[in-house]
RNA sequence: GCGAGCGUGGCGGAAUGGUAGACGCACUGGACUUAAAAUCCAGAGUCCGAUAAGGACGUGGGGGUUCAAGUCCCCCCGCUCGUACCA
């Protein structure tokens, strides 16, 4: 029989789903494993990531049920967000449908790949039953004082007269009407993620399962520094402005003051001065995206006005408003010294301030590095931290300044001017102000009839929807039309997966035995935000009671990009590579027979017609040959390229699989080792066990390629194997076993196919993982290479753990080394089992 | 701009500081076939050498530490992710 794998796939999947084989109880008896991938944005088709991530999850979900684990791998939908709105204004769909009939065909793809979901675990984060339990949450931040307002900016179409996400706005200006975005001030809610900054930072240090890399984003992201705030006080006027600096010891190095455009005082000064309020508005242009800020020419207003330096009085230095000091960072304020610190000195430099050199050094300005204080009079001759520690002593006893912790990290703004979202349960009333909306009265559900002609947000325009009695004086008020960030749903996602039917968020039983996630699979470009939200979030559960953990994550692991090469006609334009034959070394279009172009391989991308549809895929492969591939290319972490002939490779492996144990003679009857093992015999036993314990470790170390790798060359082996007699076919048959169970978490339903072939009832799904029988590898002899200066030149083969004396002497008689060896070596190492090197 | 990561044959990639290139793709030769495809066998980093023995060079570039560096340190280049309202 042939591989048929759209056969095998759909007859295995309907197995599983009727044998309830991932179904997910609790049960005390067994040690419980939660695996979870990210769940998607249900954007209409799976695409090679999503078929990255889920195929990097199902391989640890299977692996950990074999080794014995009560396994969770549950899946769901993080349904709200902007792309929905955007697809209701171009193709006149609601939201609620287009997402509905995302889900519904993503789902069938995410079937076809023959994922171990729990699917009676399903969640859609824009189904009122998820969200009621937001609005709670909300309710309960809000009357702890997690959850505040304020007033924030946000990039404004003067258009459209709409808030513009980041997103949205291209070269500064909005995406629909090419209109300038200005920076305007709005009110909206916040998360106090700051109380929580410090406990953030120190407990990275116990995520010792999560990449480096993630966590060093992290702590730069909180970004604690020490540093001391120093008032200035204003020449003729009884006003100070304050400044946060982390280099309180250059203080005598100042040579200017730079406040921000929002700043309390240029506001004011803006109020007297046109210049002044022409300049701030100038500022007030461009995004409110950091990149965008920081890359912009930095320009500064020198006012009228200057402080006094807090040391030397007849000093007065130069108040100036600058485009790139932000009023969310420290105070809003700083000092300038252009002598140590490049921005300052580019500045300086710009609008020609003086640059006073206040530490000693050889190099050019600006110089950030340590050494002796000059110029500073009591800070002379002291280091950075003894100048730092001095410096915020005089400041404190003249009570002119103090010692200051500040972060980096700012309030979690999760305000948007947006219908598709969670609706924030607050009502406005003139008499009472902010009002909570009652308890009994959740949830606060979206309207269905929603019209999205208007500018704005869509809430905003509805008839009746905001228009409420208050609660508390019963007169006319208003709801809140803002709704919720979407990274509000994702941060206690998983959470919920632990128990769907209870009816408060969580229950206890289901928190306390599932969480937290034991392996969390994602993108990388979640490895801020996201994450920190979500451990932001569980922290401010339990500290209103409602949850007793506060790492959501034990262990993390990043996923790569899926890349592949880009294509271009001599008109410069994209081609899709099914569009294009391959034809000797160059490549032409199938219907015009044109040249095309190969390109760079790049992340995969519609703009740029260098996607493979995973569909496609599935109908001529099937699943295990796509899920074969995408393991074998790359490690986890690192962007794989999808290439055509690699899935060929994939798919041929496959069939030679398939082929090989349908070839098998008399494969039913026999079920264990013969009695007696040839050498032969064991040799191959040997590999096997090897294979076994590598592809064990492989996994374990989520080095997916190199697991392939050992597979196919165990099957290399066993390929080569000449059967002679029946205790060979046993042998083979024990092996190929073997093989099958390593690997079923890659390829289950041929896996499943060809175990039932070989005559076994139960299904591979539920067998134990092999265990290394240690007497097949450990080793008596070793081949160690004898290097004569850091050069091989000889290996030789000795017993294991030979004595460093023997080793020399048998690696002196090799002739290719025995050349080089007069004079007599001036050094000799060895390293027993490992190396010998002659330094001559 | 800032923060983080990555860079190894023609290609994807292997390698506790200890034989660089496992495994695969592409390629070349052979077997099978009327022929092709598929399949099977063999070869192979580059250069010198004879297709051998043997040798030189080789992990983005430059420098350093070490008996020994793809791996550790410093500088540079290139690419990627994030940068707070995309998810």
């Amino acid at each position: 029989m042939k591989y048929n794998p759209s056969l095998i796939e759909k007859k295995w999947q309907r197995k599983w789903s009727e044998l309830e084989i991932f179904k997910a109880e609790i049960d005390h008896t067994k040690t419980k494993y939660y695996v979870l991938e990210m769940f998607p944005y249900p954007s209409g088709a799976i695409h090679m990531g999503h078929v990255r991530n889920y195929t990097l999850g199902d391989l640890i979900a299977r692996y950990k049920k074999a080794k014995g684990f009560n396994v969770l791998h549950p899946m769901g939908w993080d349904a709200f967000g902007l792309p929905a709105e955007n697809a209701a204004i171009e193709n006149k769909t609601h939201p609620s449908k287009w997402t509905d009939s995302n889900i519904e065909s993503m789902k069938i793809q995410l079937k076809q790949m023959g994922l171990s979901y729990d699917w009676d675990r399903e969640l859609k984060t824009c189904d009122p039953d998820y969200y009621k339990f937001e609005q709670k949450m909300f309710l309960d931040f809000y009357k702890a004082g997690i959850a505040y307002k304020k007033e924030t900016l946000v990039n404004w179409d003067p258009i459209e007269n709409t808030v513009l996400a980041n997103e949205q706005v291209v070269d500064g200006r909005g995406w629909r009407s090419g209109a300038e975005v200005e920076k305007k001030k709005m009110k909206g809610w916040f998360l106090k993620i700051s109380d929580f900054a410090d406990d953030l930072l120190n407990e990275i240090d116990n995520l010792v399962e999560w990449p480096e890399k993630v966590k060093t984003m992290q702590r730069n992201w909180i970004g604690k520094s020490f540093g001391a705030t120093i008032q200035f006080s204003i020449k003729n006027s009884s006003e100070k402005i304050e400044v946060f600096t982390t280099r309180p010891d250059t203080i005598f190095g100042a040579t200017f003051i730079a406040i921000s455009p929002q700043h309390p005082f240029a506001k004011k000064i803006a109020k007297k001065d046109t210049e002044v309020s022409n300049f701030i508005k100038f500022c007030d242009k461009n995004s409110i995206k950091e990149a965008d800020i920081e890359k912009a020419e930095k320009y500064g207003y020198q006012t009228n006005f200057s402080v006094s330096h807090p040391f030397k009085k007849n000093l007065s230095l130069k108040i100036f408003i600058a485009n790139f000091i932000l009023m969310e960072y420290g105070t809003g304020a700083i000092f300038g010294c252009p002598a140590h610190d490049q921005r300052d000195y580019d500045f300086a430099v710009k609008y020609s301030i003086d640059i006073i050199p206040v530490i000693k050094t050889k190099e050019k300005l600006p110089y950030t590095g340590d050494g002796i204080h000059i110029n500073s009079e009591f800070l002379n001759h002291l280091n950075i931290e003894d100048a730092k520690r001095l410096c915020i002593e005089k400041l404190n006893n003249l009570k002119i300044g103090k010692e200051k912790v500040t972060y980096r990290i700012r309030d979690w703004g999760v305000s948007r001017q947006r219908y598709w979202g969670c609706p924030i349960p607050i009502i406005f009333c003139n008499e009472c102000g902010e009002v909570p909306v009652p308890r009994e009265q959740l949830p606060i559900t979206l309207p269905e009839d929603i019209n999205f002609n208007n500018k704005g947000n869509p809430l905003e325009y509805h008839p009746t929807w905001k228009h409420v009695k208050c609660p508390v004086c019963k007169k006319n008020a208003t709801r809140e039309t803002d709704t919720f960030d979407t990274f509000f749903e994702s941060s206690w996602y998983f959470a919920r997966f632990t128990d769907l039917n209870s009816s408060n968020a969580f229950t206890d039983e289901a928190i306390k035995y599932w969480l937290p996630v034991d392996q969390y699979i994602g993108g990388v470009e979640h490895a801020v935000m996201h994450l920190l939200y979500s451990r932001f979030f569980m922290r401010a559960l339990k500290y209103l009671d409602c949850i007793n953990i506060e790492e959501p994550f034990t262990s993390l692991q990043t996923q790569g990009m899926v890349c592949h090469r880009t294509f271009k006609n001599n008109k410069d334009q994209w081609v899709f590579p099914t569009e294009i034959e391959k034809k000797g070394n160059k490549f032409i279009h199938i219907d015009t027979k044109e040249t095309i172009f190969a390109g760079r391989t790049e992340k995969m991308s519609k703009s740029k017609k260098n996607v493979v549809d995973p569909q496609q895929i599935i109908e001529n492969y099937g699943a295990d040959t796509a899920r074969f591939f995408i393991l074998s290319d790359s490690p986890p972490d690192r962007d794989m390229e999808w290439s055509e002939s690699g899935v060929e490779g994939s798919w041929r492996f496959l069939n030679k699989l398939w082929k090989f144990v349908n070839n098998l003679p008399n494969h039913k009857t026999c079920n264990e080792l013969p009695a007696k093992l040839t050498e032969r015999n064991r040799a191959l036993l040997t590999i096997m066990n090897t294979t076994i314990s590598d592809v064990t470790k492989s996994i374990d170390d989520f080095h997916f390629n190199i697991a392939v790798a050992s597979i196919r060359s165990l099957f290399n082996s066993l390929s080569a194997f000449k059967i002679e007699n029946d205790n060979d076919t046993k042998v083979i048959i024990y092996v190929i076993k073997n093989l099958l169970i390593l690997i079923n978490p890659m390829t289950p339903h041929l896996a499943e196919e060809l175990w039932n072939y070989l005559g076994n009832k139960n299904t591979i799904s539920r067998e134990n993982w092999p265990k290394v029988d240690l007497k097949y590898i450990t080793k008596k002899n070793i081949k160690i290479p004898v290097q004569v200066n850091g050069k091989v030149r000889a290996v030789i083969e000795v017993p294991m753990n030979l004595s460093e004396k023997e080793i020399e002497l048998i690696a002196r008689k090799e002739q290719n080394v025995l050349k080089f060896l007069n004079p007599n070596p001036k050094k000799v190492i060895v390293i027993p089992n490992r190396i010998v090197n002659f330094v001559i």
